[in-house]
DNA sequence: TTATTATTGCAACTCAGTTGCAATAAAATC
DNA sequence: GATTTTATTGCAACTGAGTTGCAATAATAA
């Protein structure tokens, strides 16, 4: 369904990802939010979010559940299926701007792909 | 830890491995087993037979975990970091016999990385 | 300003997975 | 084979992310 009203849970959760280019996690949001909204409400508005194209969503190695501002994914058509770079130090995961080749398969329709790269990222590697 | 003694409920577990090639999701086999294990005995068991490097672990899109008989791998070391099919259709998941090659990247380093891929398996396909 | 209805908060729930502990059963020792 | 040791199991109660139904609230249309 997405978006329809402009509200305050609306611009409170836009406002955690203007301030941050990397992904966030659901439950990091609600702990964020505690104070000024419901966590059904963060759940409610992040799926709005993520169906009209704004945010996308994937989980992480254990199982825990992160969104993050799309860049070139419009609505339902999420164009740019890129890997996401998890960081075993600092736990922070970010979007990677490059894509991986996926082989074609025979005998098999390839529908879509997610990749989770876990490693040491540019701060934290030395 | 891993295994140490040879259970009743080890061999249970062993058995639906045998039967199956393909992965068994944790909640299929606390279904199958119902009758005779307890999930919390499931839940161990599996986490012993991977910590021997018998069976591997991973989590599909949907956050559920399943399990699946290591060929390459033995003990602590997963040397088969290969990618696992998920078939959108008949919902079973598959351990790809080929590696896809994660590109080096500057300045990070690569600890390992999980591929899912999402489509229509061998059998759903046509 | 009022009416409509999308959005929110709340409480209660679901469901996979975990924990502590007493009972049980492999396997080591006698 | 009998006894002791201790890994394994079952149970009940818990955890924590996410969901649901519903009444109250607040955008927006009229």
């Amino acid at each position: 369904m997405g978006t329809v009203r402009k509200t305050k849970s609306l611009e409170l959760l836009l406002n955690e990802f203007k301030n941050e280019s990397t992904a966030i996690s659901t439950i990091e949001l609600i702990r964020r939010l505690d104070s000024k909204l419901n966590k059904t409400t963060v759940y409610r508005v992040l799926e709005n979010l993520e169906d009209d194209g704004i945010l996308h969503t994937f989980l992480d190695g254990n199982g825990v559940k992160w969104y993050a501002m799309c860049k070139g994914c419009h609505h339902s058509k999420h164009e740019d299926e890129h890997p996401h770079f998890h960081c075993v130090d600092c736990g922070k995961i970010e979007c990677l701007s490059f894509n991986i080749k996926i082989p074609n398969i025979e005998n098999r329709e390839i529908i879509h792909s997610q990749i989770l790269i876990q490693g040491r990222c540019e701060t934290c590697f030395e």
